[in-house]
RNA sequence: UGGGGCAUCGUCUAAUGGCAGGACAGCGGUCUUUGGAACCGCCGGUCGUGGUUCGAGUCCACGUGCCCCAGCCA
């Protein structure tokens, strides 16, 4: 009895931790946060972090901050926090009551900043930038102390407060954590915590000259917005070092919650193909004009995006398919195409333009002809809530009612791709001769057509044959008579590769020369501006409707540009179109070409582990595990200790295998006597392999006894064979399907019929025994 | 190069050591007064090599590949 239940973010890494966090009562709920930079319009890429944050908040009926994270004023401004703001509700999410500002804490992060310093944990430092990268050292160097380190507490503190106080100029000093400078993760070779930066802040103006870096306002700032869980992207990893310590040190007295300090959790970026979302690629984009603006809708900007006609739902639809994982992903474009489909096929009612108008008399269509045209297409009606459905300004009504009048004149204009003098094969719409349906409008036979100077066709002679005659296909129309002209703005892939940015790095490296960059693959066809026309009803309708043209795609009036008297519509996304797919040649995805991998090369044993290693495998140890204990001499003494009360060779494999990084470690807390203990009992068959090794993790990780375990837990294996067939009648009798499935020739079956038997019995039973039964009983 | 992270169909994402599943894309069909939608089917994957195990995507070892870190950016 699995019950569905709705969730934003389906189970991933990161709900596993908070079901154990909130189930051993380590957090009284859910806090969760997301902080932008306000130095940038929001695109896809805040979107789907941002649906991670609310998301896992609003599954576990905790909540989530907006929080601006505006601790630099020489790239922050007010029109972006303004805009990320709008952006984030224009997505739904809901923040409480207020948004939050890190520069709204600046006051109490200062006084944290001083408490560290009392606590002998950080000291101002006065080099120059330069000198303290180079005492920072290399990735393979350690860093040495600025002579400044050791600087006494007043001594600091009096610095800092001066600091402060603006008494020194830019980059004269900074205060930095006092934690290693030795240390492997770069990070924590005594990271700034302040800076001193004369410029003027969007929000705290010029009240501040110094302002914290973000790993100190990050952490701070969580703890002061009663974060529990602060989800970031991926290369923060190493920054979660700084994170914990000041947590550590800083915790009691900032804490503004029962629980637990926070703890960061990363997870992978998302980009999308065919697009760049970089700050500075962005800009190069709108400022060298080859796009029209921040909101120009083949960004990925929100902005852009609800310029373009995208609805929110859409975002959000795509964001959920996305999902979260550890790994940085780019995501096939058609997710997001087809989760605007996806939403905009039940919203958006069908209503007729033509983009590149071919004109067609009606020879002998004496009378206009009145047309009540449905809104909806059957399925639509169909699967309507209520079996009522939607105008285009909102009022709902019975299925017969949503209609608009169309009028059939003795001039229409078709597309000019729907008429071809030399069609493909499989064409099933207009031809010399041929005949099609207007859709809802009866048929049309083509008699005669003309061309222009330039032999193009520019006006079809047909015959109106109503009701009375056939055709294979179906084509959309706009009378003479109600046309509207119209701007059609027909936006494509912004870019003519997925990976732009990967691409012109590969060319870089190629000819350095060129200097190409992602700008040389800017797809020219990606605005394609056309003159058409619409059916008239359009201009009744709420301006922001959304439709779709039929067989043409999703459009919406373009916000900005569209007035009544002249119209501009935006393409939001194609119908998917199989016919000009099958036409053309299809965009083919290439399998990569796996190279076959280079046989492991195994640094050379020294002469002694050349000898263990024979030594190993003459005692019967396998020539894998040999390897690892010769090459280590911990695993090595581990395991001559417990040779003394079991046979070597069947210990050598649990040691390596299980214990193996316990003990490299150094956290093994099974004693190599308490391991062979668990062994013996395997040898003389009282457990089984399963048993040992789920007891030995037990024991592992409790730091218990494991011999001791199985006595407690009566853990014995079951190996009666009586009582096993009887289990096994009992499961295969529950699974008729699969018995059948096994039967026909699934036999990977097998190992669910074990498993369930081994689930049954706790993992007692003899997993041996258990197939030889099955085996046999399956195959009578 | 020191440290860290990651690797499952073309793409995204699932699988207490026990049926490698779903979505998107693609292909084929049914249906259709949209070459749309819906429905049905097909195609297609555990980075490599060893090992442990009755059984490995999952555990162990060794490789390979990609990403992040040496800002007073975030």
């Amino acid at each position: 009895m699995t019950e569905y239940k709705h969730r934003w973010v389906s189970p991933n890494f990161i709900t596993e931790i908070i079901d154990e966090d909130l189930k051993a009562g380590r957090y009284p709920k859910v806090v969760t946060r997301f902080p932008p930079e306000p130095n940038g319009y929001a695109h896809l890429g805040h979107a789907i972090a941002s649906y991670i944050d609310f998301g896992i908040a609003k599954d576990y009926g905790g909540e989530c901050r907006l929080r601006m994270d505006d601790t630099n004023p020489e790239t922050e401004k007010a029109e972006y926090a303004e805009a990320l703001i709008a952006d984030m509700r224009w997505l739904g999410w809901d923040w409480g009551p207020k948004v939050s500002y890190a520069s709204d804490y600046f006051e109490k992060l200062y006084a944290m900043a001083e408490r560290l310093i009392q606590k002998g944990l950080a000291y101002v430092d006065s080099v120059s930038p330069e000198e303290m990268a180079r005492l920072r050292g290399t990735v393979d160097q350690p860093g040495t102390p600025s002579p400044y380190r050791e600087r006494s507490v007043e001594e600091n503190l009096e610095l800092f407060r001066r600091m402060r106080a603006g008494e020194f100029k830019n980059g004269e000093h900074v205060l930095r954590a006092k934690i290693d400078l030795a240390s492997p993760n770069m990070k924590l070779r005594d990271p700034v915590l302040y800076r001193i930066v004369h410029a003027p802040h969007y929000r705290t103006g010029r009240k501040w000259c110094i302002y914290p870096s973000y790993d100190f306002a990050q952490a701070t700032a969580d703890a002061l917005d009663g974060v529990t869980h602060s989800l970031c992207s991926l290369e923060f990893v190493d920054n979660r070092a700084i994170y914990d310590w000041l947590m550590e040190h800083l915790w009691e007295e900032i804490r503004t919650r029962p629980g637990d300090p926070p703890r960061q959790y990363e997870f992978g970026r998302r980009s999308l193909e065919y697009t760049v979302v970089s700050k500075r690629k962005l800009k190069k984009l709108v400022e060298g004009g080859y796009v029209r603006g921040w909101d120009d809708p083949r960004l990925p900007t929100l902005a852009a995006q609800r310029r373009r006609g995208v609805r929110p739902e859409a975002i959000l639809r795509f964001a959920r398919q996305v999902g979260i994982s550890r790994t940085n992903r780019t995501v096939d474009i058609a997710l997001l195409e087809g989760a605007i489909r996806d939403d905009l096929n039940t919203v958006a009612p069908r209503v007729m333009g033509v983009l590149r108008p071919l004109r067609v008399v009606l020879t002998n269509l004496a009378e206009p002809r009145t047309i009540a045209m449905p809104y909806w297409p059957h399925d639509v009606v169909a699967e309507s809530p209520g079996g009522r459905v939607p105008l285009p300004d909102g009022r709902r009504v019975q299925p017969e009612e949503a209609t608009r009048p169309r009028v059939l004149s003795s001039v229409v204009y078709i597309e000019q791709e729907d008429f071809a003098l030399t069609p493909p094969p499989g064409f099933k719409r207009l031809r010399p001769g041929g005949q099609v349906r207007l859709k809802m409008a009866g048929v049309i036979r083509c008699d005669d057509y003309s061309t222009d100077a330039s032999g193009a066709v520019c006006e079809l002679r047909c015959t109106w044959l109503g009701e009375e005659g056939k055709a294979a296909g179906v084509i959309h129309w706009v009378s003479e008579a109600e046309a509207v002209p119209a701007e059609f703005r027909l936006y494509d892939r912004l870019f003519t590769v997925p990976h732009p940015e990967a691409e012109a790095k590969e060319h870089e490296d190629e000819h350095e020369a060129e200097e190409k960059d992602f700008l040389a693959f800017l797809n020219p066809k990606s605005l394609e501006v056309v003159q058409g026309y619409i059916e008239k009803s359009v201009l009744a309708d709420p301006p922001q409707t959304r439709y779709q043209l039929e067989r043409l795609g999703y459009f919406w009036q373009d916000p900005l540009d569209s007035r009544p008297e002249a119209l501009v519509f935006n393409r939001i996304v194609t119908l998917k179109d199989t016919w000009s797919k099958a036409s053309e040649g299809q965009d083919e995805r290439q399998k990569p070409v796996r190279v076959a991998a280079p046989a492991p090369s195994l640094a050379p044993l020294s002469p002694e582990q050349q000898a263990r290693f024979e030594a190993f495998q003459a005692q019967g140890v396998g020539a894998a595990e040999a390897l690892v204990l010769a090459r280590e001499p911990r695993l090595a003494a581990y395991l001559q200790e417990a040779a003394a009360h079991a046979p070597l060779a069947a210990l050598a494999g649990w040691v390596v295998n299980d214990l193996g990084p316990a003990i490299r470690a150094d956290t093994c807390r099974v004693s190599p006597q308490g391991l062979a203990a668990l062994v013996r009992l395997l040898q003389e068959g009282q457990i089984n392999s399963r048993i040992a090794k789920d007891v030995l993790a037990e024991a592992l990780a409790e730091g218990a006894d494991p011999a001791e375990l199985v006595a407690r837990k009566g853990l014995r294996q079951l190996s009666d064979e009586a009582t096993l067939e009887a289990l096994l009648e009992r499961i295969l009798a529950q699974y008729p399907e699969k018995v059948a499935a096994y039967r026909a020739g699934k036999t990977g079956l097998l190992g669910f019929f074990v498993g369930q038997a081994m689930r049954e019995t706790q993992g007692q039973a003899n997993p041996q025994i258990l197939q030889a039964l099955l085996t046999r009983k399956l195959s009578g």
